[in-house]
DNA sequence: CCGATAGAAATGCCAGACAATTAAATGCCT
DNA sequence: AGGCATTTAATTGTCTGGCATTTCTATCGG
């Protein structure tokens, strides 16, 4: 008859959980101290390690940050962009990659989003973002580069292209979507022929915001897209390919 | 001289991020048992609390789960859409909450995001997603709406408006947008007039994906970006006023 | 053959102690 | 009186050892 499930979990997650409402309340604020753990460890009737375990896991979500000494302590943090970017990519990474999500599904969502960004960034692109983007052009014209090398500079470059749309918060969410599509991304082997092609996709792109035409900056990036999405045919196949021998019961379509 | 960083970090972080890295590497697959503490413990030659904490940290994450009794232990976690979402919103909420994030530029990202997916939603939109958005217009027509009921009915609508795209993975990063955005929503009165004409709109947005009419869906949402942002304008100032009571340092602006 | 029971393996939790770190208070010398 | 070294106190980091609890397995008895 365990129905409340809450009072069934460990008791370090119930503190942790405790804590986190405060903070998510705002009782707590950005800056606070928390009690010392003896403190909690009385407040909340349990011993030091499990209070210990608590505050780990907030740690872990980069809800506090512990200093040593005499007057430190846990402190409530303040989560940046930087840092909330930071976990949204290691999430979105993990779920990519634990879910065998269809490389062309991937693909939609991050276009989709990227393109959603065509009308504020050439409204707003700033000198520094195009020549950031023709930086990183250079970069994947360069003959020899790795093929991780390559997919490395084409996310700077497209983070270069969310930045310009000059809204923190756009660019928080959708540095997700770009990152975590790397390691799909460098599973693709590029020849020759498909980098120049991209380059020539980039240059255009660049030129589109630089002349800030969005609806032509919508257009690369959709031809971009369908690009992308061809060139990953192979990494899509294979991925269906593991899946079909891991399942290995229905050997349907041919 | 301490240059490297990672070596003054505590052992519980280090060892998680060990563990954390043979996850995300692929060495460690979904469902895949991990030592027991006391192995680990040993492996690592710290002491099994120290371990504990590592683990905690990494359950914190949903990177692993625990089971207890006799074959139990820590099992990589398949990481789900539900659980990376939630990871996404709580981030994503405590980061606008804690940044002191203009209503606008919130309010911006958001609608950008959302009409990512008007094209894909237009084209993919089932008789039950239509449903799930008029039912939610229905509701929020009911007269004695609390505005915190009739903000979250505003979400439920919006997200099956992204879930109409067809596309898991837009789905969840679309969520975090939007759901972080409700504690700033929930700031606003909403006057009988403009709960009509935000019904109106959402009855539009809804006809419009109906009628597979794309262009139509994003002009309404344009026009509830414009709407909701001009009712937004009071909760800006009153941000700002406090802002600058905090600060105190510049009475500009009169 | 089935059910109860004991054992084993693992996590969950606790108590107490010591080490390391850091800021403040103190004291000493100039 | 002022500046520098030293002590002190508070706090986190870690370890040791142990007990409680949970859960699967295997054994034993009916």
């Amino acid at each position: 008859m365990k129905s409340d499930k809450t009072t069934t979990a460990d008791l370090s997650a119930q503190i942790a959980k405790s804590i986190r409402d405060q903070i998510l309340s705002g009782a707590l604020l950005a800056d606070d101290r928390l009690p010392s753990e003896a403190e909690l460890a009385d407040q909340f009737s349990v011993s030091r390690p499990t209070v210990r375990e608590a505050l780990k896991r907030l740690a872990a979500q980069s809800l506090i940050r512990t200093e040593r000494g005499a007057f430190g302590g846990a402190f409530v943090r303040r989560l940046s962009y930087g840092e909330a970017q930071t976990q949204n990519i290691t999430t979105s990474t993990l779920l990519l990659s634990m879910n065998d999500v269809r490389f062309d599904v991937a693909c939609e969502a991050r276009y989709a989003m990227e393109r959603a960004c065509t009308v504020l960034a050439a409204k707003r692109r700033t000198g520094a973002h195009l020549a950031a983007m023709r930086a990183e052009i250079t970069r994947q014209a360069t003959p020899g580069l790795s093929d991780e090398t390559f997919c490395a500079s084409d996310v700077a470059l497209h983070r270069a292209l969310v930045d310009s749309a000059g809204n923190p918060v756009l660019s928080y969410q959708l540095a997700g979507a770009v990152e975590a599509m790397q390691p799909l991304m460098n599973m693709i082997t590029f020849t020759a022929r498909s980098r120049e092609r991209i380059v020539d996709l980039h240059t255009r792109l660049t030129d589109a915001l630089e002349a800030r035409d969005a609806a032509q900056a919508d257009t690369v990036l959709a031809d971009l897209q369908a690009y992308t999405l061809d060139l990953g045919q192979g990494v899509m196949a294979a991925r269906a390919a593991r899946r079909e021998k891991h399942h290995a019961d229905s050997p349907v379509e041919g």
